[in-house]
RNA sequence: GGCGGCAUAGCCAAGUGGUAAGGCAGAGGACUGCAAAUCCUUUAUCCCCAGUUCAAAUCUGGGUGCCGCCUCCA
């Protein structure tokens, strides 16, 4: 599998560290509010690489944070008049709400910042022994100029990032572009206890401390977006590295923006729409569509156009499976004729085609547009009467497919027996050409919830 | 100023040397009581110019336009 490393500015061939294992780190939420649609690209597009993964048969063993103390929490604990730790909390918990309509598989581990306080100062207790950190008042930085490689995953040099820098007020640091590892409390802050004084981690340490405390001191992969390679990730470098000695991450990988009117969306311009907000108009599902329907490194624009259009694609999918699901019902336990294995010969290649797409730097579009193209396959050539094995085939090659990129997450469930009945008197209305009940009872169960399609094969439902 | 990305049909989007996947939308047709689903047909001189090559959307040079990072940010 080819993977593009922003360390190397290439594609490269994946090789785990330990053989059959992959150990994934990836930049999870600051939880002071309901994540946006910029936020879940990463998660998304990661969830799939993860997935793949597991799927080609490696032990994934993947850790995703929760930054629960910062500027930003505190902020915003202060102005709803609660606590930092209730703050984090609630928005775990609504992370995780908006994370499962996403189709986002749990990580095996989601630490929390401050669950880590006593790791992340015996590491910066090491930094310091280093002699690539420094106290200046209650504060502890990060000596960079001390760090040989800093600049080396952002292709930049201390002096330009000097050049392009704001000039800083904060003369404690002996260099503009060191970064906080302790931060010394304020007045009205949380603080926890430390050798230099109460105060509370700088926001690069944390993930430093916990990718290393979970998966070692050099991981596989990590990820998140373009816009934390400089200075988050460049920063963990420098933090983990520097305390190690040895390769942080083999594979960095960034996902790109989500734009709005062409524009950047953040949470600073103001411009973004949370999950939560989507939620509330679309199946999220189509979101996930969305996102993963162009390559993850190229920027995406948002709209409710687009939005809509995956909407669309996602109901031709599950159109196919449910269709599939249908016919199985009935299908008959028999062996496949020629004609039959002819179609069942043809359904590896497609299996073929999509990992051949994903092993090509996780290229989903391409992966989705295999999908499609089996689709069209199943469409043209399954009918009634095929036996179960075709039937079968097709819909587990279908779901394996989706389900790697986390799609089709809706069961097509049964029917309660009262809307059984009422579809079968609407078919006996049928028969008798009485047309006007016949819509009548099919506008009620529209009501209800249940679309039903007559096909040249009989009757089909689904919901709405 | 330093570093980086993008430009393919009405919309979205793959494709990185051999005359353009896929989705959405549209048009025509088949099927159908109607609707829906499905199938078939149909819609692109790949931003511009020059060059390399038997052959370029794909490589090289130049240009134009758009965007991002260098500051909290996925």
């Amino acid at each position: 599998m080819k993977l593009y490393n922003t360390l190397t500015k290439r594609k490269e061939e994946f090789v785990p560290l330990h053989p059959g294992e992959v150990r994934m780190y990836s930049c999870g939420p600051t939880v002071y509010n309901y994540f946006h649609i910029g936020n879940a690209r990463p998660f998304i597009v990661f969830d799939v690489f993860r997935r793949y993964m597991e799927y080609k048969g490696y032990k994934v063993t993947f850790v995703q944070n929760f930054t629960d103390i910062d500027d930003k929490m505190i902020q915003r604990a202060n102005e709803e008049g609660i606590t930092v730790k209730e703050l984090g909390e609630r928005f775990i918990a609504e992370y995780f709400i908006d994370a499962d309509k996403l189709g986002i598989k749990r990580a095996d581990v989601h630490p929390k910042a401050t669950d880590h306080i006593d790791d992340i100062i015996e590491f910066i207790k090491k930094l310091m022994d280093k002699g690539l950190a420094y106290q200046a008042g209650n504060d502890v930085y990060y000596n960079t100029m001390a760090f040989e490689g800093y600049g080396k995953l952002s292709g930049q040099n201390l002096e330009d990032l000097e050049l392009g820098a704001r000039i800083d007020i904060n003369e404690s640091k002996k260099n503009p572009m060191d970064f906080a590892l302790w931060k010394g409390q304020k007045p009205g802050e949380p603080a926890w206890d430390s050798p230099w004084g109460k105060g509370r981690p700088g926001w690069h340490i944390e993930c430093s401390v916990m990718a290393t405390k979970y998966l070692g001191e050099t991981i596989d992969v990590h990820s998140g977006g373009q816009d934390l390679i400089f200075p988050h990730h460049e920063n963990e470098i420098a933090q983990s590295e520097g305390a190690s000695g040895k390769p942080f991450a083999r594979y960095w990988l960034h996902n790109g923006y989500i734009n709005v009117d062409n524009q950047k969306m953040s949470k600073s311009l103001g411009n973004f729409f949370t999950v939560r907000d989507i939620s509330r108009e679309f199946d999220l599902e189509a979101v996930r569509l969305f996102m993963l329907s162009s390559h993850y490194r190229n920027p995406i624009n948002f709209s409710r156009e687009l939005l809509e259009q995956a909407q669309s694609a996602l109901e031709r999918l599950y159109n196919a499976r449910n269709n599939l699901e249908h016919l199985l019902k009935d299908a008959p336990e028999r062996p496949s004729t020629d004609e039959e294995k002819q179609f069942l010969d043809k359904l590896p290649g497609y299996t073929d085609s999509f990992e051949k797409a994903m092993e090509d730097d996780i290229n989903t579009a391409d992966a989705l547009g295999v999908i499609f193209e089996l689709v069209r396959e199943i469409n043209s050539n399954i009918k009634p009467g095929q036996s179960a094995e075709v039937i079968r085939a097709a819909l587990d090659t279908l779901k394996k497919l989706t389900g790697i990129l986390g799609l089709l997450n809706k069961q097509m469930g049964s029917l309660d027996d009262e809307i059984e009945a009422l579809i079968e008197k609407r078919q006996q209305a049928r028969k008798e050409k009485n047309w006007a009940l016949a819509d009548k009872i099919r506008d009620d169960l529209k009501e209800m919830g249940i679309i039903l399609e007559d096909t040249p094969q009989g009757v089909r439902w689904k919901r709405l």
